[in-house]
DNA sequence: CCCCGGGTGTTCCTAATAGAACAGATTCGT
DNA sequence: ACGAATCTGTTCTATTAGGAACACCCGGGG
Protein backbone atom coordinates (compact mmCIF):
# COMPACT_ATOMS: atom_id res chain seq x y z
CA UNK A 1 0.00 0.00 0.00
CA UNK A 2 1.28 3.40 -0.97
CA UNK A 3 1.47 6.09 1.63
CA UNK A 4 1.42 9.79 0.98
CA UNK A 5 2.77 12.21 3.52
CA UNK A 6 -0.18 14.52 3.44
CA UNK A 7 -3.90 14.53 2.94
CA UNK A 8 -4.07 15.75 -0.62
CA UNK A 9 -1.51 16.97 -3.15
CA UNK A 10 -1.08 20.73 -3.28
CA UNK A 11 -3.62 22.55 -5.41
CA UNK A 12 -5.84 19.54 -5.72
CA UNK A 13 -8.58 19.14 -3.16
CA UNK A 14 -11.55 21.18 -4.26
CA UNK A 15 -9.71 23.39 -6.69
CA UNK A 16 -12.13 24.59 -9.32
CA UNK A 17 -14.86 23.07 -7.20
CA UNK A 18 -14.44 19.56 -8.49
CA UNK A 19 -16.54 17.09 -6.56
CA UNK A 20 -18.78 19.67 -4.99
CA UNK A 21 -22.48 19.70 -5.64
CA UNK A 22 -24.80 22.67 -5.55
CA UNK A 23 -25.83 25.42 -7.86
CA UNK A 24 -23.57 28.33 -8.72
CA UNK A 25 -24.85 31.87 -8.21
CA UNK A 26 -23.50 35.23 -9.23
CA UNK A 27 -23.29 37.94 -6.61
CA UNK A 28 -22.74 41.56 -7.53
CA UNK A 29 -20.18 43.83 -5.96
CA UNK A 30 -21.19 44.86 -2.42
CA UNK A 31 -24.10 42.41 -2.44
CA UNK A 32 -24.79 40.76 0.90
CA UNK A 33 -24.69 36.96 0.72
CA UNK A 34 -25.86 36.35 4.23
CA UNK A 35 -26.27 38.34 7.42
CA UNK A 36 -25.04 37.64 10.90
CA UNK A 37 -27.78 36.02 12.96
CA UNK A 38 -29.62 34.46 10.01
CA UNK A 39 -30.30 30.70 10.04
CA UNK A 40 -27.40 28.73 8.60
CA UNK A 41 -28.24 25.73 6.44
CA UNK A 42 -25.84 26.17 3.55
CA UNK A 43 -22.16 26.67 2.96
CA UNK A 44 -20.44 28.47 0.12
CA UNK A 45 -17.49 27.88 -2.15
CA UNK A 46 -15.97 30.74 -4.12
CA UNK A 47 -15.42 29.76 -7.74
CA UNK A 48 -14.35 33.24 -8.78
CA UNK A 49 -14.28 36.61 -7.08
CA UNK A 50 -13.87 37.68 -3.48
CA UNK A 51 -15.81 37.94 -0.24
CA UNK A 52 -15.31 39.66 3.08
CA UNK A 53 -16.67 38.40 6.38
CA UNK A 54 -17.59 40.99 8.98
CA UNK A 55 -18.60 40.47 12.57
CA UNK A 56 -20.42 42.95 14.72
CA UNK A 57 -20.38 42.68 18.47
CA UNK A 58 -22.64 44.56 20.82
CA UNK A 59 -22.00 48.28 21.07
CA UNK A 60 -18.88 47.96 18.95
CA UNK A 61 -17.95 48.82 15.40
CA UNK A 62 -18.09 45.95 12.94
CA UNK A 63 -14.80 44.36 11.97
CA UNK A 64 -13.65 42.29 9.04
CA UNK A 65 -12.45 38.89 10.24
CA UNK A 66 -11.52 37.42 6.86
CA UNK A 67 -10.91 38.33 3.25
CA UNK A 68 -11.55 35.35 0.99
CA UNK A 69 -10.87 34.58 -2.65
CA UNK A 70 -11.24 31.85 -5.22
CA UNK A 71 -11.24 28.28 -3.83
CA UNK A 72 -12.15 29.41 -0.33
CA UNK A 73 -15.15 28.21 1.63
CA UNK A 74 -17.26 30.33 3.91
CA UNK A 75 -20.34 29.73 6.01
CA UNK A 76 -18.84 26.33 6.78
CA UNK A 77 -19.37 26.70 10.51
CA UNK A 78 -22.91 25.38 10.07
CA UNK A 79 -21.35 21.94 9.55
CA UNK A 80 -20.29 21.99 13.17
CA UNK A 81 -23.88 22.55 14.25
CA UNK A 82 -23.94 26.31 14.68
CA UNK A 83 -27.54 27.13 13.78
CA UNK A 84 -26.97 30.82 12.97
CA UNK A 85 -24.50 32.77 10.87
CA UNK A 86 -21.69 34.07 13.01
CA UNK A 87 -20.77 36.82 10.56
CA UNK A 88 -22.03 38.77 7.57
CA UNK A 89 -20.70 37.87 4.11
CA UNK A 90 -20.44 40.54 1.42
CA UNK A 91 -19.11 40.19 -2.13
CA UNK A 92 -16.04 42.33 -2.77
CA UNK A 93 -16.44 42.11 -6.53
CA UNK A 94 -18.83 40.35 -8.85
CA UNK A 95 -18.37 36.77 -7.75
CA UNK A 96 -19.31 33.31 -8.84
CA UNK A 97 -20.17 31.29 -5.76
CA UNK A 98 -21.34 27.71 -5.34
CA UNK A 99 -24.05 27.19 -2.75
CA UNK A 100 -23.93 23.82 -1.04
CA UNK A 101 -26.68 22.44 1.14
CA UNK A 102 -25.33 21.51 4.53
CA UNK A 103 -27.14 18.16 4.38
CA UNK A 104 -25.59 17.29 1.04
CA UNK A 105 -22.15 18.16 2.36
CA UNK A 106 -22.66 16.06 5.46
CA UNK A 107 -23.72 13.14 3.28
CA UNK A 108 -20.61 13.50 1.17
CA UNK A 109 -18.43 13.65 4.25
CA UNK A 110 -19.97 10.43 5.51
CA UNK A 111 -19.62 8.62 2.22
CA UNK A 112 -16.54 9.85 0.47
CA UNK A 113 -13.21 9.88 2.14
CA UNK A 114 -11.71 11.97 -0.61
CA UNK A 115 -14.12 14.80 0.10
CA UNK A 116 -13.45 14.55 3.78
CA UNK A 117 -9.70 14.69 3.33
CA UNK A 118 -9.89 17.64 1.02
CA UNK A 119 -12.02 19.48 3.52
CA UNK A 120 -9.61 18.70 6.34
CA UNK A 121 -6.75 19.97 4.19
CA UNK A 122 -8.65 23.15 3.46
CA UNK A 123 -9.55 23.74 7.10
CA UNK A 124 -5.95 23.24 8.16
CA UNK A 125 -4.68 25.81 5.70
CA UNK A 126 -7.43 28.12 6.82
CA UNK A 127 -6.25 27.74 10.41
CA UNK A 128 -2.74 28.59 9.32
CA UNK A 129 -4.08 31.76 7.72
CA UNK A 130 -5.88 32.77 10.89
CA UNK A 131 -2.76 32.14 12.95
CA UNK A 132 -0.75 34.35 10.64
CA UNK A 133 -3.45 36.99 10.79
CA UNK A 134 -3.40 36.96 14.59
CA UNK A 135 0.38 37.25 14.64
CA UNK A 136 0.10 40.14 12.23
CA UNK A 137 -2.47 41.95 14.33
CA UNK A 138 -0.38 41.51 17.45
CA UNK A 139 2.78 42.97 15.94
CA UNK A 140 1.90 45.44 13.19
CA UNK A 141 0.89 49.08 13.26
CA UNK A 142 -2.31 50.26 11.62
CA UNK A 143 -0.30 51.56 8.68
CA UNK A 144 1.30 48.16 8.13
CA UNK A 145 -2.01 46.38 8.48
CA UNK A 146 -3.52 48.63 5.84
CA UNK A 147 -0.60 47.83 3.54
CA UNK A 148 -1.20 44.14 4.11
CA UNK A 149 -4.91 44.42 3.35
CA UNK A 150 -4.19 46.20 0.08
CA UNK A 151 -1.53 43.69 -0.93
CA UNK A 152 -3.85 40.87 -0.08
CA UNK A 153 -6.70 42.30 -2.12
CA UNK A 154 -4.28 42.62 -5.00
CA UNK A 155 -2.93 39.09 -4.46
CA UNK A 156 0.53 40.63 -4.65
CA UNK A 157 3.66 39.04 -3.27
CA UNK A 158 7.37 39.02 -4.11
CA UNK A 159 6.72 37.38 -7.47
CA UNK A 160 4.09 38.50 -9.93
CA UNK A 161 3.41 41.76 -11.71
CA UNK A 162 4.59 45.23 -10.62
CA UNK A 163 1.09 46.45 -9.85
CA UNK A 164 -2.51 45.27 -9.78
CA UNK A 165 -5.80 47.13 -9.89
CA UNK A 166 -8.22 46.31 -7.08
CA UNK A 167 -11.93 47.06 -6.69
CA UNK A 168 -12.89 50.37 -5.17
CA UNK A 169 -13.53 50.23 -1.44
CA UNK A 170 -14.59 53.11 0.75
CA UNK A 171 -12.21 54.22 3.43
CA UNK A 172 -14.82 53.16 5.92
CA UNK A 173 -14.69 49.55 4.74
CA UNK A 174 -10.92 49.62 4.66
CA UNK A 175 -10.97 50.89 8.23
CA UNK A 176 -13.04 47.88 9.27
CA UNK A 177 -10.62 45.56 7.53
CA UNK A 178 -7.65 47.16 9.21
CA UNK A 179 -9.21 47.72 12.62
CA UNK A 180 -8.85 51.48 12.79
CA UNK A 181 -10.83 54.62 11.97
CA UNK A 182 -11.65 56.21 8.66
CA UNK A 183 -9.56 59.38 9.12
CA UNK A 184 -6.50 57.28 9.75
CA UNK A 185 -7.09 55.19 6.66
CA UNK A 186 -7.34 58.43 4.73
CA UNK A 187 -4.02 59.67 6.07
CA UNK A 188 -2.26 56.40 5.30
CA UNK A 189 -3.71 56.14 1.81
CA UNK A 190 -2.51 59.63 1.02
CA UNK A 191 0.89 58.81 2.44
CA UNK A 192 1.11 55.68 0.30
CA UNK A 193 0.11 57.67 -2.72
CA UNK A 194 2.65 60.39 -2.03
CA UNK A 195 5.34 57.73 -1.72
CA UNK A 196 4.23 56.21 -5.01
CA UNK A 197 3.17 52.89 -3.47
CA UNK A 198 -0.37 53.16 -4.81
CA UNK A 199 -2.12 55.01 -7.59
CA UNK A 200 -5.56 56.39 -7.21
CA UNK A 201 -7.59 57.40 -10.20
CA UNK A 202 -10.98 55.84 -10.01
CA UNK A 203 -9.73 52.33 -9.19
CA UNK A 204 -6.86 51.66 -6.85
CA UNK A 205 -3.57 50.52 -8.31
CA UNK A 206 -1.47 48.68 -5.75
CA UNK A 207 2.23 48.62 -6.55
CA UNK A 208 4.70 46.01 -5.51
CA UNK A 209 6.72 48.71 -3.77
CA UNK A 210 4.06 48.78 -1.05
CA UNK A 211 5.80 45.70 0.31
CA UNK A 212 8.53 47.95 1.69
CA UNK A 213 6.08 49.31 4.25
CA UNK A 214 6.00 45.90 5.89
CA UNK A 215 9.74 45.70 6.33
CA UNK A 216 10.34 48.72 8.51
CA UNK A 217 9.63 48.07 12.17
CA UNK B 1 -31.72 6.35 6.99
CA UNK B 2 -31.36 8.71 9.87
CA UNK B 3 -29.81 12.08 9.32
CA UNK B 4 -28.12 14.20 11.91
CA UNK B 5 -27.78 17.92 11.45
CA UNK B 6 -24.14 18.09 12.38
CA UNK B 7 -20.99 16.07 12.22
CA UNK B 8 -20.84 14.84 15.77
CA UNK B 9 -22.90 15.41 18.90
CA UNK B 10 -21.58 18.10 21.21
CA UNK B 11 -18.84 16.96 23.56
CA UNK B 12 -18.30 13.70 21.77
CA UNK B 13 -15.69 13.62 19.04
CA UNK B 14 -12.33 13.05 20.61
CA UNK B 15 -13.30 14.04 24.09
CA UNK B 16 -11.03 12.29 26.54
CA UNK B 17 -9.00 11.16 23.57
CA UNK B 18 -11.19 8.21 22.68
CA UNK B 19 -10.19 6.66 19.39
CA UNK B 20 -6.80 8.28 19.24
CA UNK B 21 -3.65 6.26 19.19
CA UNK B 22 -0.26 7.29 20.46
CA UNK B 23 1.56 7.40 23.74
CA UNK B 24 0.79 9.94 26.41
CA UNK B 25 3.61 12.07 27.80
CA UNK B 26 3.81 14.42 30.73
CA UNK B 27 5.27 17.87 30.15
CA UNK B 28 6.30 20.07 33.04
CA UNK B 29 5.33 23.69 33.42
CA UNK B 30 7.25 25.93 30.98
CA UNK B 31 8.66 22.91 29.17
CA UNK B 32 9.02 23.34 25.43
CA UNK B 33 7.16 20.69 23.46
CA UNK B 34 8.44 21.69 20.07
CA UNK B 35 10.19 24.67 18.53
CA UNK B 36 9.33 26.71 15.50
CA UNK B 37 11.31 25.51 12.51
CA UNK B 38 11.76 21.93 13.75
CA UNK B 39 10.64 19.04 11.49
CA UNK B 40 6.98 18.21 12.00
CA UNK B 41 6.01 14.56 11.94
CA UNK B 42 3.65 14.34 14.88
CA UNK B 43 0.58 16.03 16.21
CA UNK B 44 -0.53 16.45 19.80
CA UNK B 45 -3.74 16.13 21.77
CA UNK B 46 -4.06 17.67 25.21
CA UNK B 47 -5.55 15.21 27.68
CA UNK B 48 -5.03 17.51 30.63
CA UNK B 49 -3.30 20.82 31.19
CA UNK B 50 -2.61 23.77 28.93
CA UNK B 51 -0.30 24.87 26.14
CA UNK B 52 0.54 28.16 24.49
CA UNK B 53 1.65 28.52 20.89
CA UNK B 54 4.05 31.35 20.11
CA UNK B 55 5.24 32.55 16.73
CA UNK B 56 8.29 34.64 16.10
CA UNK B 57 8.69 36.59 12.90
CA UNK B 58 11.90 38.15 11.69
CA UNK B 59 13.09 41.14 13.66
CA UNK B 60 9.89 41.19 15.69
CA UNK B 61 8.92 40.20 19.19
CA UNK B 62 7.36 36.78 19.55
CA UNK B 63 3.61 36.64 19.97
CA UNK B 64 1.20 34.08 21.38
CA UNK B 65 -1.23 32.97 18.68
CA UNK B 66 -3.21 30.49 20.76
CA UNK B 67 -3.89 29.36 24.29
CA UNK B 68 -5.03 25.74 24.35
CA UNK B 69 -6.53 23.47 26.96
CA UNK B 70 -7.85 19.97 27.47
CA UNK B 71 -9.28 18.32 24.33
CA UNK B 72 -7.44 20.64 21.98
CA UNK B 73 -5.06 19.56 19.24
CA UNK B 74 -1.89 21.33 18.26
CA UNK B 75 0.86 20.69 15.75
CA UNK B 76 -1.91 19.48 13.44
CA UNK B 77 -0.71 21.58 10.53
CA UNK B 78 1.74 18.81 9.60
CA UNK B 79 -1.29 16.87 8.34
CA UNK B 80 -1.64 19.43 5.57
CA UNK B 81 1.91 18.76 4.46
CA UNK B 82 3.76 21.57 6.23
CA UNK B 83 7.16 19.97 6.87
CA UNK B 84 8.21 22.32 9.69
CA UNK B 85 6.63 23.60 12.87
CA UNK B 86 5.09 26.99 12.30
CA UNK B 87 5.16 27.91 15.98
CA UNK B 88 6.70 26.99 19.31
CA UNK B 89 4.58 25.04 21.82
CA UNK B 90 5.19 25.48 25.54
CA UNK B 91 3.32 23.85 28.43
CA UNK B 92 1.51 26.37 30.64
CA UNK B 93 1.18 23.90 33.49
CA UNK B 94 2.12 20.30 34.04
CA UNK B 95 0.26 18.67 31.18
CA UNK B 96 -0.68 15.24 29.98
CA UNK B 97 -0.38 15.20 26.21
CA UNK B 98 -0.93 12.43 23.67
CA UNK B 99 1.61 12.29 20.86
CA UNK B 100 0.21 10.99 17.59
CA UNK B 101 2.32 10.03 14.61
CA UNK B 102 1.24 11.92 11.54
CA UNK B 103 1.26 8.70 9.50
CA UNK B 104 -1.03 6.93 11.96
CA UNK B 105 -3.42 9.84 11.92
CA UNK B 106 -3.47 9.93 8.12
CA UNK B 107 -4.22 6.21 8.10
CA UNK B 108 -7.09 6.69 10.50
CA UNK B 109 -8.46 9.54 8.43
CA UNK B 110 -8.41 7.33 5.35
CA UNK B 111 -10.05 4.39 7.06
CA UNK B 112 -12.44 5.67 9.64
CA UNK B 113 -15.09 8.15 8.81
CA UNK B 114 -15.84 8.73 12.45
CA UNK B 115 -12.33 9.97 13.09
CA UNK B 116 -12.47 12.19 10.09
CA UNK B 117 -15.76 13.75 11.08
CA UNK B 118 -14.58 14.37 14.60
CA UNK B 119 -11.50 16.07 13.27
CA UNK B 120 -13.53 18.24 10.92
CA UNK B 121 -15.77 19.21 13.81
CA UNK B 122 -12.77 20.11 15.91
CA UNK B 123 -11.16 22.15 13.16
CA UNK B 124 -14.38 24.07 12.56
CA UNK B 125 -14.68 25.02 16.21
CA UNK B 126 -11.05 25.99 16.17
CA UNK B 127 -11.71 28.29 13.22
CA UNK B 128 -14.55 29.87 15.13
CA UNK B 129 -12.17 30.53 18.00
CA UNK B 130 -9.65 32.20 15.74
CA UNK B 131 -12.35 34.37 14.18
CA UNK B 132 -13.46 35.48 17.61
CA UNK B 133 -9.87 36.14 18.55
CA UNK B 134 -9.34 38.30 15.46
CA UNK B 135 -12.52 40.27 16.17
CA UNK B 136 -11.32 40.75 19.73
CA UNK B 137 -7.91 42.00 18.65
CA UNK B 138 -9.46 44.44 16.20
CA UNK B 139 -11.80 46.03 18.73
CA UNK B 140 -10.33 45.76 22.22
CA UNK B 141 -7.77 47.83 24.07
CA UNK B 142 -4.66 46.25 25.54
CA UNK B 143 -6.26 46.38 28.98
CA UNK B 144 -9.31 44.48 27.78
CA UNK B 145 -7.20 41.93 25.96
CA UNK B 146 -5.23 41.29 29.13
CA UNK B 147 -8.47 40.79 31.01
CA UNK B 148 -9.59 38.31 28.39
CA UNK B 149 -6.35 36.37 28.56
CA UNK B 150 -6.61 36.07 32.33
CA UNK B 151 -10.25 35.01 32.18
CA UNK B 152 -9.41 32.47 29.54
CA UNK B 153 -6.56 31.02 31.54
CA UNK B 154 -8.94 30.73 34.46
CA UNK B 155 -11.68 29.24 32.25
CA UNK B 156 -14.01 31.77 33.83
CA UNK B 157 -17.28 32.89 32.34
CA UNK B 158 -20.63 34.12 33.60
CA UNK B 159 -21.33 30.83 35.31
CA UNK B 160 -18.88 29.00 37.51
CA UNK B 161 -17.03 29.92 40.68
CA UNK B 162 -16.30 33.44 41.91
CA UNK B 163 -12.56 33.09 41.41
CA UNK B 164 -9.96 30.67 40.10
CA UNK B 165 -6.24 30.36 40.70
CA UNK B 166 -4.10 30.27 37.57
CA UNK B 167 -0.46 29.28 37.07
CA UNK B 168 2.13 31.95 37.53
CA UNK B 169 3.18 33.70 34.33
CA UNK B 170 5.77 36.41 34.00
CA UNK B 171 4.59 39.78 32.81
CA UNK B 172 6.76 39.26 29.75
CA UNK B 173 4.80 36.16 28.73
CA UNK B 174 1.51 37.91 29.44
CA UNK B 175 2.68 40.77 27.24
CA UNK B 176 3.24 38.34 24.38
CA UNK B 177 -0.20 36.87 24.89
CA UNK B 178 -1.82 40.29 24.89
CA UNK B 179 0.28 41.88 22.19
CA UNK B 180 1.74 44.72 24.22
CA UNK B 181 4.83 45.53 26.28
CA UNK B 182 5.81 44.34 29.70
CA UNK B 183 5.54 47.73 31.47
CA UNK B 184 1.98 48.08 30.30
CA UNK B 185 1.06 44.63 31.57
CA UNK B 186 2.52 45.64 34.89
CA UNK B 187 0.38 48.78 35.04
CA UNK B 188 -2.78 46.90 34.13
CA UNK B 189 -2.15 44.09 36.57
CA UNK B 190 -1.68 46.58 39.39
CA UNK B 191 -4.82 48.39 38.32
CA UNK B 192 -6.78 45.13 38.34
CA UNK B 193 -5.41 44.33 41.76
CA UNK B 194 -6.27 47.74 43.12
CA UNK B 195 -9.83 47.35 41.82
CA UNK B 196 -10.05 43.92 43.44
CA UNK B 197 -10.43 42.03 40.18
CA UNK B 198 -7.42 39.84 40.83
CA UNK B 199 -5.43 38.74 43.83
CA UNK B 200 -1.74 38.33 43.73
CA UNK B 201 0.05 36.40 46.43
CA UNK B 202 2.30 33.87 44.84
CA UNK B 203 -0.27 32.51 42.42
CA UNK B 204 -2.74 34.70 40.60
CA UNK B 205 -6.38 34.61 41.67
CA UNK B 206 -8.68 35.75 38.90
CA UNK B 207 -12.07 36.97 40.13
CA UNK B 208 -15.28 36.91 38.21
CA UNK B 209 -15.53 40.67 38.64
CA UNK B 210 -12.77 41.00 36.04
CA UNK B 211 -15.52 40.47 33.49
CA UNK B 212 -16.65 44.04 34.08
CA UNK B 213 -13.50 45.29 32.36
CA UNK B 214 -14.78 43.84 29.11
CA UNK B 215 -18.07 45.72 29.27
CA UNK B 216 -16.83 49.29 29.36
CA UNK B 217 -16.06 50.71 25.92
C1' DC C 1 -32.45 74.01 -10.17
C1' DC C 2 -31.65 72.69 -5.22
C1' DC C 3 -31.14 69.39 -1.71
C1' DC C 4 -29.30 65.32 0.09
C1' DG C 5 -26.34 61.36 0.81
C1' DG C 6 -22.06 59.22 0.45
C1' DG C 7 -17.48 59.50 0.15
C1' DT C 8 -13.12 62.20 0.70
C1' DG C 9 -9.58 65.41 2.63
C1' DT C 10 -8.20 67.72 6.77
C1' DT C 11 -7.70 69.62 11.35
C1' DC C 12 -7.44 69.68 16.37
C1' DC C 13 -7.42 67.70 20.86
C1' DT C 14 -6.86 63.97 23.88
C1' DA C 15 -5.95 59.16 25.12
C1' DA C 16 -3.35 55.03 24.52
C1' DT C 17 0.85 52.98 23.52
C1' DA C 18 5.77 51.91 22.73
C1' DG C 19 10.28 52.10 24.12
C1' DA C 20 13.99 52.93 26.97
C1' DA C 21 15.79 53.35 31.28
C1' DC C 22 16.52 52.35 36.07
C1' DA C 23 15.74 50.67 40.95
C1' DG C 24 14.39 47.12 44.08
C1' DA C 25 13.27 42.14 45.12
C1' DT C 26 13.98 37.30 44.70
C1' DT C 27 16.10 33.09 43.49
C1' DC C 28 19.89 30.24 42.53
C1' DG C 29 24.35 28.45 42.11
C1' DT C 30 29.11 28.97 43.58
C1' DA D 1 28.26 35.73 51.33
C1' DC D 2 28.49 37.02 46.61
C1' DG D 3 27.24 37.72 41.91
C1' DA D 4 24.22 36.59 38.10
C1' DA D 5 19.88 36.14 36.34
C1' DT D 6 15.09 37.01 36.47
C1' DC D 7 11.12 39.32 37.59
C1' DT D 8 8.65 43.27 39.31
C1' DG D 9 7.56 48.11 39.89
C1' DT D 10 8.00 52.76 38.10
C1' DT D 11 9.03 56.84 35.42
C1' DC D 12 9.67 59.64 31.30
C1' DT D 13 9.16 60.96 26.54
C1' DA D 14 7.96 60.50 21.73
C1' DT D 15 4.85 58.31 18.83
C1' DT D 16 0.58 56.43 17.43
C1' DA D 17 -4.21 56.21 17.69
C1' DG D 18 -9.13 57.57 18.48
C1' DG D 19 -12.94 60.77 18.13
C1' DA D 20 -15.24 64.71 16.83
C1' DA D 21 -15.83 68.24 13.73
C1' DC D 22 -16.05 70.59 9.33
C1' DA D 23 -15.40 71.75 4.37
C1' DC D 24 -15.49 69.86 -0.11
C1' DC D 25 -16.85 67.19 -4.09
C1' DC D 26 -20.04 64.62 -6.82
C1' DG D 27 -24.18 62.16 -8.35
C1' DG D 28 -29.14 61.39 -8.17
C1' DG D 29 -33.91 62.65 -7.29
C1' DG D 30 -37.49 65.81 -6.38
Amino acid sequence: MKHTDQLVPPLSGFSSGAGLRGKVSIYREKQTIYTQGAPATTLFYIQKGGVRLTTRTEHQPSVVTAILGANDFFGELCLAGYPLRMSTAVALTTSSIRIIQKEKMLQMLRKKNQTSNSLVAYLLSSIKNYQDHVADLLTSSAEQRLARVLLRLAHLDENGPAFVEIPVLSHQVLAEMVGTTRPRVNVFMNRFRKEGFINYDGGIEVHKSLLTVLQSH
